[in-house]
DNA sequence: CCATAATTGGACCAGAACAGTACTGTTTCC
DNA sequence: GGAAACAGTACTGTTCTGGTCCAATTATGG
């Protein structure tokens, strides 16, 4: 369905919630704050600090800080932290294609995730914040949800 | 992983070779064509064929045929056949989501949605085949693949 | 210095979605 | 009437996501 997991939905929502801390933020306290449940949050954090976004400390009177500020990650980032990398074909690199000798495509899969890591790379966590994404994008009107071509067939 | 499922990937090449076809092109034939297993091409076209991407022709000496010239045929329409809606969100409409109250970011996913949506309209399969991607994406250069912030932590 | 509590870290398990396959039915040409 | 090809459905195996549980670590308090 071209869908980013809930994990990611998840990372964003928290790491805005996170960023509106000056403190060091615990799971539970983060859980209550954005109405996400515990565990989720637990674990969403947990991939976030493996990944850098951001710190942890442990034992008591610990908890999560962001490595960076807000306007600093970017959604992509974050998409890449939790969903792993973006890359939207599989015949990409590794070249587990059936269809690779014969395709004739090569690599033109690569403009396209570019297309898409570009869109991602610009919009930061503080636009989606301050909802200033639109500033971004450079006003670009698309219909709400372009039906498919059975509209003309 | 946010990749596309890989039915689609199959779909833009099939629908590409069928595109250099002239006349009406049989499942196995495609096949062959594109070394994509005949079971799977017989499946895309399928539903490609409900989709209204491509004609069919029942019976002997069958086959497809596209309904429309690939210049017209973008990378989201085919995705939209196959995976269905684009929507990275599952929190945009149905609001299936635990933290709409507190979550605090509104539609601002919406934005994000019709970017993606937007870079993915703007290629066509003709684009795909002609590797002429670039001149509708304005020249965007970002690096192939921009690693996570765990290189500035 | 030791015991305790709080919190993160990592591993594990269940469920759903997906890819792929197979089969049966319908339509058309020879 | 027979053969060829699409249409639709159903099934199965696999992968992945989402959620849960237990172990390692550190600060605190006595
Ligand atoms: S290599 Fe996989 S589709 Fe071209
Ligand atoms: S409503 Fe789902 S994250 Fe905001």
């Amino acid at each position: 369905m071209l869908k980013l997991s809930k994990l990611t939905d998840y990372a964003v929502v928290a790491l805005v919630r996170l960023g509106q801390k000056s403190e060091v933020t615990t799971s539970p306290v983060l859980s209550r704050s954005t109405g996400i449940p515990e565990p989720t949050v637990a674990k969403v954090l947990k991939i976030l600090a493996t990944q850098g976004i951001v710190t942890s400390q442990r034992g008591a009177r610990g908890g999560y800080r962001l490595a960076q500020p807000l306007e600093e990650i970017s959604i992509a980032a974050v998409i890449q932290a939790i969903d792993g990398p973006i890359s939207l074909t599989t015949c990409v690199d590794g070249g587990d294609c059936d269809a690779r000798s014969t395709c004739g495509l090569g690599g033109q899969w690569d403009m396209v995730n570019a297309a898409i890591r570009h869109a991602l790379s610009a919009i930061t966590l503080a636009d989606m914040k301050n909802h200033t994404v639109t500033d971004r994008l450079g006003g670009l009107h698309v219909p709400p949800m372009p039906d498919g071509p059975e509209a003309t067939a």
